[in-house]
DNA sequence: TTGATAAATGACGCTACGTTCACAATGTGA
DNA sequence: TCACATTGTGAACGTAGCGTCATTTATCAA
């Protein structure tokens, strides 16, 4: 009885802090950092702002929790999707409609996902920044492994250094999905990754 | 000696207004908006917080100012060094050189540069965002002409929507200029325009 | 049922910051 | 030099919001 009451206490525990690290998603995303009080989290989640304070120290680290533990799941996502994979053009389509459709698909992470990245925010003490920084720059370095193993297997044109044609690749979609977010009908997300990766490829790959 | 000293005095009073944007420019781009208070503005740059509000009506005024000031000052450069080219590709060639040496050589402003586009920063009340969102928007209309007449003139080959190729090279451009200002010693900015604007043409060049 | 432990609550203290305004200093023209 | 106008000043005010903690409520073993 003890041992089974002890889980399922810690699992109500889990419940609670993810609604309200949902909670506060939706707010973080729609109105930015500073624009979201705690008061205001603890009411919209349907807890008192004591009880917002036995989960998180404080403001700043709520919302550091919320960012890592949404990257996380993010990048996830793109390792195993890209895991199946052996062709690297197969994976480079493969990393474009992943990433495309975990942003697509989770509107709420994307404003903030963009927003935290590159140490552009100002939000929050130093130290958070550089770590979200090192984190996204390491990702660059498994996308630019793509390029790396292509040029080398000679199915790429070496037009660039791999880790800057990851850098490139991936803020060329970043760029789509700003575009399709603040205009959808006048200009739609390319649905076609070749439509994306033609405009590197076409020049990329060895003819 | 009437007519002499109004504008004495007008000239007076644009300088000591330059001096306030130009210490709040470097605070906002260290700090980032919520960071900085108005006390701290008026301290560095040694006047009062009343006659900080003799000049602006509040904070976000202020900061509105700055920004739209940057921005002009900024495309205004950008258009300037397109006049002279005729050709394309020297046209492209120029917007690299002119946006990299134009940001470079204005660090200060370039975070906030950055931050502050695509409606990503969430400062301000509505209006602001949307308001440079447009102009950010107008200005890749006229990257993308540079584009759709290499297009139609053929020396360009079709690889996808002129406006599309707009926003991707550009942001290209944005996403290394980070990368060198976050590790300038290992990823060095492209001095070459051409080794940037390579990962476009390999393909996109009629050959 | 009861006593004890743990969890949840929200009124309140406190600080930081944007903004105001009554006053001081400076400049002007006679 | 004097009256008047313009410009500059910073103490004080109001408020928003973070985080605390004394108190209440729920949980659970005996």
């Amino acid at each position: 009885m003890k041992t089974a009451k002890l889980p399922r206490r810690e699992r109500e525990k889990q419940r609670q802090r993810q609604e309200m690290l949902e909670v506060a998603l939706g707010l973080f995303s729609k109105k930015g950092y500073h624009q979201v009080s705690m008061h205001e989290i603890a009411e919209k989640s349907e807890f008192a702002i004591g009880t917002l304070y036995k989960f998180f120290q404080n403001k700043e680290e709520l919302y550091r929790a919320l960012v890592f533990e949404l990257c996380d799941r993010f990048e996830d996502a793109i390792v195993k999707a890209l895991e199946g994979e052996d062709d690297v053009v197969e994976k480079l389509r493969t990393y474009i409609r992943a990433k495309s459709e975990k942003l697509r698909s989770n509107l709420p992470f994307v404003r903030l996902f963009l927003a935290e990245r590159r140490g552009v925010s100002f939000n929050l003490r130093a130290g958070f920044d550089e770590e979200l920084l090192k984190r996204h720059y390491n990702f660059m370095e498994r996308l630019a492994g793509i390029f790396e193993s292509g040029i080398n297997s000679k199915r790429f044109k070496n037009i660039g250094e791999p880790f800057y044609l990851a850098v490139a690749l991936d803020s060329v979609l970043d760029s789509f999905l700003l575009l399709w977010l603040d205009t959808p009908e006048r200009y739609p997300y390319p649905e076609d990754p070749d439509a994306i990766l033609n405009i590197f490829f076409q020049g990329l790959v060895e003819s």
